[in-house]
DNA sequence: CCTCCTCTTTCATATCATGTACCAGAAGAA
DNA sequence: TTCTTCTGGTACATGATATGAAAGAGGAGG
């Protein structure tokens, strides 16, 4: 039973704002909130928040989940992941 | 540059304990210690302990890394994942 | 133009979960 | 005995989660 990426489901994605839409790759690849507002020039605070309105749009429950959703959404690939470096 | 599992890598699953390796693909499929503990009939402590440990032995940073690395080596599917709950 | 409304982006505080650094006892195997 | 594993613990630092709120952009309608 392969599931297709965003087939029958209303699209998630398109619930999440451009800036969110920035954020959960980061968080996919397992970075933390310090390095994300690094790469994306804002405070520590702010990724924070921005995580937590990913994962409530989502309904996930940790940023784990986050990281499995976006795989299993084809938004990133398991080769683009941290473990790379 | 396709990625075999645990290739020329010096096999880090088995630097991992019996237990270890069963609390692995938990963490992989986004549980927390608290989960980790009922399904495993620990305490969260302990469960946070093996986490801690099977991290270090990995070389990893956090536990969404864990769950990055284990797909990567193909101890869980995306599919054994949460999120198909 | 001006007000009203909504969404987005940003940062903050407070609390809970996770991570880090140890320690230690029990049980089994070598 | 010695070693490893499994288990639980304390104490503290850092990360994650819940919630609030200010500032700005943009549209709708007067």
């Amino acid at each position: 039973m392969a599931q297709l990426p965003s087939s029958h489901r209303p699209n998630l994605l398109e619930q999440l704002s451009p800036r969110e839409q920035e954020i959960l790759p980061l968080v996919a690849q397992g970075k933390d909130n310090r390095e994300i507002g690094k790469i994306l020039f804002i405070s520590e605070k702010t990724a924070k928040n921005y995580v937590t309105s990913i994962r409530k749009k989502l309904g996930l429950k940790n940023r784990t989940q986050i990281a499995l959703f976006a795989l299993k959404e084809g938004i990133i690939s398991i080769d683009d992941t941290i473990l790379d470096n």
